[in-house]
DNA sequence: GCAGATAAGCGTATGGCATACGCAGATTTG
DNA sequence: CAAATCTGCGTATGCCATACGCTTATCTGC
């Protein structure tokens, strides 16, 4: 059930499943994956900062302290929660499958977990992916790009530039999803204001730029999800290019 | 000084310095701007969680309380120590010059500034560019790519695709470089260290790409800058193959 | 030059938060 | 059955943002 006592950081052995059950004294009267669903619970439908210790507790119905037997510290919690939220990725690469396919799905499926429950995006990020689902996330990233002729760095590179943009993309729209809920309008009329408050600031200044693109006005009823693909493709050409940029002529 | 009294939320008017200094009533002893230096100094010199209100107060000499004559609340006042940190953007596209270098100079500038001031990767994105320097950053990226046939969702989606991996990079760079300060040993160890943690904890398990990643071993001595030019360059190569199929066939 | 209006600084208080510490009781091992 | 060990958790500490209202300084209009 668990592999060897390697010398990890205590979180990730935690993660992992990696802690040996203590024989001795008391059964415990919850488990971490109890823990952390409901940490998971609070934050979808009261956001993040609805997320305390001692809401967490009580939700449980155990004491505030107590979920210190299961979790080092909070930021600890927030961890398991995010990598539990994320959830397996998509499919990997089929067996005849091309690599761009792959990683357009593995792309969208980022957005898709972020979208699904979005205060994921307000945890800090804590470093280099070593989660389970984490892990198995950049297995199939790197899977969908193996093959190719990039090289180690280059792969982590790309995923890296897909699932940074999946992360940006998911953080706009869902902020401005969130601004609308809150203001009781739709995301359209706060996208709407937001050029309108721009147009006012940059009225008396130098914004040429600005200025363009506001008279171009074509963003008021655009399709965000044709946004986000487009950036994805702008991506996954650059990937292409490369690749094919290789296969001309391999690296020895 | 200031412009008219548009109907913008009070912390954008703030941010503008849209708001007229009252006739009536005693001096202010300080000033928006002052209050603002302190936080990002405070930030700086002993990072974002040591950024607290009474902290900023004390060390400006006054009470807590006092800062709220000056902003609204704490996280207003993030918001403008980061944009008044990230500072002005790169020099704008020269009038000879092509879309590449400049938006590749914006997307290095984006880097240089989270670099300079770490503490601002922590603070969470509030929401589209809307304050003064944000706004210039956001003007040079889209003067950038000012007659390259783009549309106006696709320059606005291309320089998201720069500074959201910008931003990524920027994050995942520092929180190395944080690591290795913390336990007092370099970047390189923290990075080998992970590597070694993730082979430990896949070993067991099924994850081809993730091994033959390990197994070519080469990533261990990378010039971190050579990786984060390797994903620029393929947002760069993406949006030219873009730019060309427009000039192939423009847009009516 | 004075009265009323207004704003600044800020003392105090409230209600939260993460978490250190140690104890009482449960459970298991020898 | 005794010693060891772990659980749940009560209590306490020291933070935090910020609401409220008072005092005092300053300006405007008369």
């Amino acid at each position: 059930m668990n592999g060897p006592d390697v010398e990890l950081p205590e979180n990730v052995a935690l993660a992992w499943g990696l802690r040996d059950r203590p024989s001795r004294g008391p059964k415990r009267s919850l488990s971490l994956d109890q823990v952390v669903a409901a940490g998971i619970q609070i934050a979808q439908a009261e956001g993040l900062p609805a997320v305390s210790m001692s809401r967490v507790a009580s939700e449980l119905g155990v004491a505030t302290m107590s979920l210190y037997r299961y979790v080092p510290t909070k930021h600890d919690l927030l961890d398991l929660m995010v990598d539990t939220a994320f959830g397996p990725p998509p499919p990997p690469r089929g067996v005849d499958e091309g690599w761009r396919p792959a990683l357009s799905r593995w792309g969208e499926g980022n957005v898709t977990a972020l979208r699904r429950q979005p205060w994921m995006r307000h945890v800090p990020i804590s470093g280099p992916p070593i989660n389970p689902n984490q892990v198995r996330w950049l297995e199939y990233g790197l899977a969908a790009l193996r093959g190719t002729g990039l090289r180690a760095s280059e792969r982590i590179a790309a995923i890296m530039l897909v699932s940074g943009y999946a992360r940006s993309w998911a953080t706009l729209t869902a902020d401005i999803a969130e601004a609308a809920a809150r203001t009781g309008s739709t995301p359209e009329e706060v996208g709407l204001r937001y050029w309108q408050h721009l147009a006012t600031l940059t009225a008396p200044g130098p914004y040429p730029a600005i200025h363009e693109l506001l008279a171009e006005g074509e963003q008021y009823d655009d399709d965000v999800d044709l946004e986000w693909r487009f950036g994805l493709d702008r991506i996954l050409d650059g990937v292409a290019a490369m690749i094919e940029t290789r296969a001309a002529a391999p690296s020895g």
